[in-house]
DNA sequence: TTAATTTACTAAAACGATTTAGTCGAATTT
DNA sequence: AAATTCGACTAAATCGTTTTAGTAAATTAA
């Protein structure tokens, strides 16, 4: 009924408590009748030892916080799910916390964690962080964080990424060999770091196809959907004939699906999209989205299991390193010319 | 540099560490300067209370724990996003499970869950649970549960759900009305509540439009694709001209979409769809999905508010209450004929 | 036979915050 | 002036577990 603790088993059994808690941790130092009567005693009474306790004298709390910018997007759906099941396999729990991609909900969160509450932290920054002090102040209080996707690079510290200047090169590449000779970039936030590397990668491919970069074709996107379909609707209704469209993440091709379906443009006929994109449904939309699709799950899966590396030492000396894992283009209907 | 705790700013501040405590918790017994004194000394240093600290005395470790069956379904998704926002609101953590429709790992999941970790827990059946011991436990143990959508009724407590049966019989109505005569039911798990209703809703509706019920119709999916696909192909594929499909859940849908494509059958004009569904990109489906839409994001917050009504308690005296949100049909291509 | 070691336990401190039960001098009441 | 209350603090117990430092009896070694 109320919950058991060493206390009621040690005077249930007339021993001590430290025999108890000894017996349970199979010690030397207790006889093996004893630890088969208590043993038998703490199944049969159902005892659980509390978490929180046995944080106090070992200063583990068994928990890890993932952190991220929003929920409805299929990258961080799929991230959840690598870390989470890393996280059960070492016997450790998950905190989720979601920024909103507001800067100040983000600092609020990390301070809420240089308690001890966490042993680690997986996170991705939210698009409008401009500095960084709620992150050295983890570092130094000794709460290791590793970064993904959206990384700081002024924290060393481990970096899941995946390629995303290569990415975003190969996207525009794909899109300039299929016809395409004004592309528009959608950007997230120019102070993320996956944004100036896939604007990078774009602008790179311009370049090497003698294509001059047009700063009137970068779409500077945010969080607010309404106004992204207004812009991205202004893009391509204007005389400029744009003819390609790079989204740097998905919701803004989805965005530029309702505006070229409500200006009565023809994707790809009139225009072209690719999308970074982890989204089931690619194949089935009308037309299939050509993504650049990044492996989430395993990021999640290697953010995770970098951490579990790390978190046994008491000190922390976590290097400064960067993963790198590949995305893959997949070409469908979007980016290609009827033939 | 090392964690700051009560004892070092009492001794900073040469006072005890009750008056530290006490000044940092407002209380009367503190005189002002001292109160002053103490606050500014605790900013200085950064001082942050250790939260399992604090567990110890009121037992309160101000953390819930969501339990869901899988993360690849927006539904879910969405109740994450609602319950994440009252957590954070209420100033608490919540941590995140996924069963991954196994029952064995359910149950691991809730005894990790029985020793004070969690305050309360909000969940979602796996559709493999069979017997309701791992939940009684909790009960007895005095830990809160509260189910949304695939709820246990056999545990006196909240639940959260939307008019399944309605949104059953709504479904299979418009099926119906659009011409179909022989509808198949793609059904998840004949132990789970939803199934059960939205079945009846879809046996109710062909019972009154004078169709018989053809048990043939019903295909158990699973949590296999694969074998959905293959089971899904099978069953479109037969002599049976099935012209209408009911999908329990998001992923079937797509896998009608998949087997239809392969079997060159056109959705609406051969068989038409729909489909319980949350997915944002229904519009820009081909064809766009008819769905019918569950709350999702508020039966989170809804679950999440009703857990933290009785979180205060000693003693939790939940009433056995069941909170209908319902959900909208929304009329798309895939279930019409063209005009 | 006595000293040293081993066996199988217990007592008590510790983790950090909170709270109950004081303490002691000053202020107020009768 | 003596008794009481008050104001501002401290000491110590507590939460449940783990661990360090014992202890007493039994066994072994010298």
């Amino acid at each position: 009924m109320s919950k058991i603790n060493l206390k009621i088993l040690a005077s249930e059994l007339q021993v001590s408590i430290s025999t108890v808690s000894k017996a349970l941790r199979d010690s030397y130092e207790i006889g093996p009748e004893t630890k088969q009567k208590v043993l038998a005693k703490a199944k049969e009474l159902g005892y659980k030892p509390n978490p929180y306790a046995s944080y106090m004298r070992h200063q583990k709390s068994k928990t890890i916080a993932l952190i991220i910018p929003e929920m409805t997007n299929s990258f961080f759906l799929n991230v959840i799910d690598g870390a989470e099941s890393v996280a059960t396999e070492n016997d450790y729990h998950l905190l989720i916390y979601i920024t909103h991609e507001d800067a100040q909900k983000e600092k609020r969160i990390l301070n809420h964690l240089q308690n001890g509450r966490v042993d680690g932290i997986i996170m991705s920054l939210s698009s409008s962080v401009e500095e960084y002090d709620h992150l050295h102040e983890c570092i130094e209080n000794n709460i290791p964080i590793i970064f993904f996707d959206r990384i700081c690079h002024e924290i060393e510290t481990i970096k899941i990424t995946t390629d995303d200047f290569t990415s975003g090169f190969i996207a525009t590449e794909h899109l300039i060999k299929n016809g395409c000779k004004k592309i528009a970039y959608l950007s997230i936030a120019e102070n993320l770091s996956i944004d100036n590397k896939r604007m990078q990668g774009y602008s790179e491919a311009l370049s090497k196809y003698d294509i001059e970069f047009d700063k009137s074709r970068i779409v500077r996107c945010s969080n607010d959907d309404k106004n992204n379909y207004k812009k991205i609707k202004q893009l391509l209704n204007s005389k400029t004939g744009n003819d390609g469209v790079f989204s740097s993440i998905e919701k803004f091709a989805l965005s530029t699906y309702s505006a070229c379906k409500d200006l009565g443009l023809s994707i790809p006929d009139d225009v072209k999209v690719i999308s970074f994109s982890n989204i089931a449904t690619a194949d089935f939309l009308s037309p299939a989205l050509t993504t650049i699709t990044q492996p989430a799950h395993e990021m999640g899966v290697k953010a995770a299991s970098e951490l579990f590396k790390y978190l046994d030492k008491k000190r922390y000396n976590i290097p400064n390193e960067n993963f790198i894992i590949k995305s893959t283009l997949t070409i469908r209907e979007s980016s290609v010319n009827k033939s």
